[in-house]
DNA sequence: ATAGCAAATGTTATAATATAACGTAACATA
DNA sequence: TATGTTACGTTATATTATAACATTTGCTAT
């Protein structure tokens, strides 16, 4: 039995990955005209493949699958292309797993709270407002200037909690 | 002028850090015996590294330091100890460095939350219980179960604030 | 004390992640 | 189309971490 009760954003087993990625390159081709950035090619691909993926994926595995694709791809190919798509916010780096994930409010203003899940490996962008604003609370008490925040949570998601259950009866 | 209007984890520039460093491995003496786990000479040693720098510091400088004392390390001699460090809760990872720094809780259930200066290079070690009751309140709406967190706020610290102002006139 | 075992460390090699430096190609625009 | 800038290719290397196996150390039971 599969559970419904909780609020969520991992994707389900069953969403149209196709749909979402590419609603997520629309996104990401519509903000980088209105900054007057080029989404190259080689960005575009990249950040396809790290939609397609739907979970962190490491720049080693982006760049197995440019060789796969016949691009004579190096490791700087692979990582001024991250860099690129960290700084316009189209992607996210999650530290703990030394991997990618595509951005889900790229151009928005928001907090990027990670929560992972290891059995299937997806990672779960939230915006949670009281996350957010305990943290800029204590750096407010203590006089502290945010640059940047790493805010990642690893554990078990609901689904994956439910096919375990399943599994052992 | 120095500001002392914000209470904070960061230590003061003028703190004893010898008997800071003392402490915290007294600390992990009476922890590891109590527990009945060998702190050896080693992992002593690195331990008190760590405290010594009193900021996150990385696996290869630690082996560098001990390559000065004559100790003929290599990489795993290091990880090895860290591992160690880790598993007994008496030191931390900070992932958006890959460096490691010690815990001023050990054996204490605490929350490990980070504010890291880019300044000074110092690392705060927090245990806020509304970041904490923040992220386990998401945890709970999305049926979510947790594991390992890592909450890393780099910025700039009061103090270094303060001197930067100072400089600037 | 010492034989035997487990834990810790030494040693060599290599994996995984990331960047430096410099040359070439593509693109924008005057 | 000349010109400058941005992106990309290419080679080399830096940085962080682990695998695999040999040796030593220290504990425990006799």
């Amino acid at each position: 039995m599969k559970s419904n009760k909780h609020p969520t954003n991992f994707p389900s087993a069953d969403h149209d990955h196709r749909r979402c990625v590419a609603s997520a390159l629309d996104k990401a081709e519509s903000y980088c005209a209105a900054q007057g950035v080029r989404l190259t090619k080689l960005r575009h691909r990249v950040l396809e493949l790290i939609w397609a993926s739907h979970r962190p994926v490491g720049a080693y595995d982006l760049l197995q699958q440019l060789t796969l694709e016949g691009h004579k791809a190096a490791p700087p190919t692979i990582y001024r292309s991250l860099d690129f798509l960290l700084n316009n916010g189209l992607i996210h780096r999650i530290n703990s797993l030394n991997a990618y994930v595509g951005c889900e409010h790229p151009g928005l203003d928001h907090a990027a709270q990670f929560f992972i899940c290891g059995a299937c490996g997806q990672a779960a962008e939230l915006d949670d407002a009281r996350i957010e604003s305990a943290i800029i609370g204590h750096a407010k008490r203590i006089g502290f200037t945010i640059e940047r925040k790493t805010i990642e949570v690893s554990g078990t998601c609901a689904n994956c909690q439910d096919q375990q259950r399943d599994r052992q009866g």
